[in-house]
DNA sequence: CTGAAAGCGCTAACAT
DNA sequence: ATGTTAGCGCTTTCAG
């Protein structure tokens, strides 16, 4: 393993101009560049990062903490972050936290023991379960919810919980239930505050009944709808929101096994657009929110941060899209 | 930010008995220990990890090269890695490719220039384009095909096709149908490998209308059924086997969307068992990949090569479960 | 534009 | 069991 040391020496230089010629080329004259690079050729020198970044007091590297990687969402935000980490020269180090705290914690060591140089959240900030924001770390949420108490990207989750709710009124729906995240999770607070907002302004009660909590899982999805199921189907919701596409993937599947078609018999909409929805039976309706975007602008506010700069506007709002498909049709009594 | 020099004096030891508290406490005196503890208390103490990892001449990091890490297969599988490697004190650094070689080649870099130790790809090797194996980079190769030049763990490609073909024989099926990734990957071949053993040794010829090339996304599954619609019904497959849940979803909907009834006129098997497969509509029969096992082998076979041990076997084969589901009838002529 | 030299914070001989 | 000390490979003043 060749060191500067070697380079220089081959190139009749020294090690300062060796260093120079790869971090500020301008400074060094054509002649010794050509020097150096030659150098650097014929002793197939590898400059080592680990020296490099222990000198310079900076890993060129963030964490993300990610409450499950196998979830599509999260994913595709993560792919955003990666995105333009790497086209800024930074590595992206994964804190898959698998909703335990522990684990968050053990990530964000990496940050106070200086192997990242900050770390970027994609869990809601959740008052009194919260390691962030924490002195002397540079941290960035994405995809969080409304008064997170540090940096934050996201959408307007109310405002889209809102959107959907509407559409199922206009579509003649009456009774609208929601499948709901832990009830705890600011995003089922956000989301249920618009759907809550948008019955309040049709001049419907809402009505506890409808209201079944899941946690963001497949499974949890159908077991929700088992709980629609029970109610006599009078009084029975006649459409669903779910607070994200998975559940309403497992709704479904829970509503078609109880006979219950969907959608003539149960609207379903979901939230998020994974790339599965589109393909779901019957394909999904549901709130499309910008995920790699959310992740990539959580990148570049978090870049400005580790590089000491001020931000414009740290409660950044981006826009979401309502896609219609299949899995909501009107009431039809 | 204090360092072990602060540390040091408060304690009233040297910094030699600071740096063997941390790192080999066994070796100190109790009573040292304690005061250095008392005193790293104090000082508000975080060892600088790039200055020790610099001097270890480790990065007790490594990065894994995965193709989408928007597929959940691989997600999953990157999770078993991130599990097993941060039990061992070792970072993940996420390498999403994009199926761009030129990324797979930048984050290479991230080994070769001492910021990792080693690499995870989840690339099959693919003969005349591959960037591993490589001089001086210790890699592992996770969930590939038969036949990789360094070590690798995986499963039995072929024998999970001709599983899956000679249970759809075994259905009644003759005309049975394959929906590949690209024709020139590893996994494609190793899997029609199996494939048509299966049908030689029932005697069937298999005939080249029955191969559709997909690239193991819903999109190209959805088109690849379209090709088969194209075939006359009484010549058409009324049975396909799909290199992935992804295509075979995707197929699904685009005979739906014909009017070909899943699986009543057409039995369909995937690969991998992703877990929306189970709420599909029909549920999918599929070939269960034990994807969080083989990241977890791949990331502790890694770990003993970075450590200088000797591997006990380069080829390591997991087994897979064949789970039978709706998506596969008898056929019904 | 270039070189000499002083460390960055830590580990690991080596000596005691 | 503990301390002294010499760097690891690089960047960065500071002179020239």
């Amino acid at each position: 393993m060749s060191n500067i040391r070697d380079v220089a020496k081959v190139a009749g230089v020294s090690i300062a101009t060796v260093s120079r010629a790869l971090s500020a080329p301008e400074t060094v004259s054509k002649k010794s560049l050509k020097k150096v690079h030659d150098a650097i050729e014929q002793v197939q020198y590898k400059p080592n990062m680990l020296a490099r970044n222990f000198r310079r007091h900076r890993a060129f590297t963030i964490v993300v903490l990610v409450p499950n990687m196998a979830n599509t969402f999260f994913a595709t935000v993560v792919r955003g972050i990666e995105d333009v980490m790497q086209q800024h020269g930074f590595g992206v180090l994964l804190g898959d936290t698998r909703d335990q705290r522990k684990r968050e914690e053990e990530y964000l060591k990496l940050v106070e023991t200086r192997q990242a140089d900050g770390v970027i959240q994609l869990r809601p900030y959740w008052e009194g379960d919260s390691i962030l924001p924490k002195d002397d770390i540079i941290a960035v949420n994405a995809a969080g919810c409304e008064d997170t108490p540090y940096p934050c990207v996201r959408i307007d989750n109310a405002g889209a919980a809102k959107t959907a709710t509407d559409y199922l009124l206009s579509l003649g729906h009456k009774r609208i239930g929601v499948i709901t995240g832990l009830s705890e999770n600011p995003h089922t607070i956000d989301r249920l505050k618009g759907y809550r907002q948008s019955l309040e302004n049709a001049g419907i009660d809402s009505c506890e009944e409808w209201v079944a909590e899941g946690e963001f899982t497949m499974w949890s999805g159908l077991n929700a709808a088992q709980h629609f199921i029970r109610i006599p189907k009078e009084e029975r919701p006649t459409a669903i929101l779910s607070m994200n596409d998975e559940m309403a993937i497992g709704a479904i599947k829970g509503f078609r096994a109880a006979g219950i078609k969907v959608p003539q018999e149960m609207s379903i909409i979901g939230f998020d657009d994974i790339e599965v929805s589109r393909y779901a039976e019957p394909a999904l309706t549901t709130i499309a929110q910008p995920a790699e975007e959310i992740g990539k602008a959580a990148a570049n506010m978090l870049l400005r941060l580790i590089e000491g700069k001020e931000l414009r506007q740290s409660d950044y709002i981006l826009p979401y899209e309502f896609v219609v498909r299949s899995s909501s049709v009107p009431f039809s009594g």
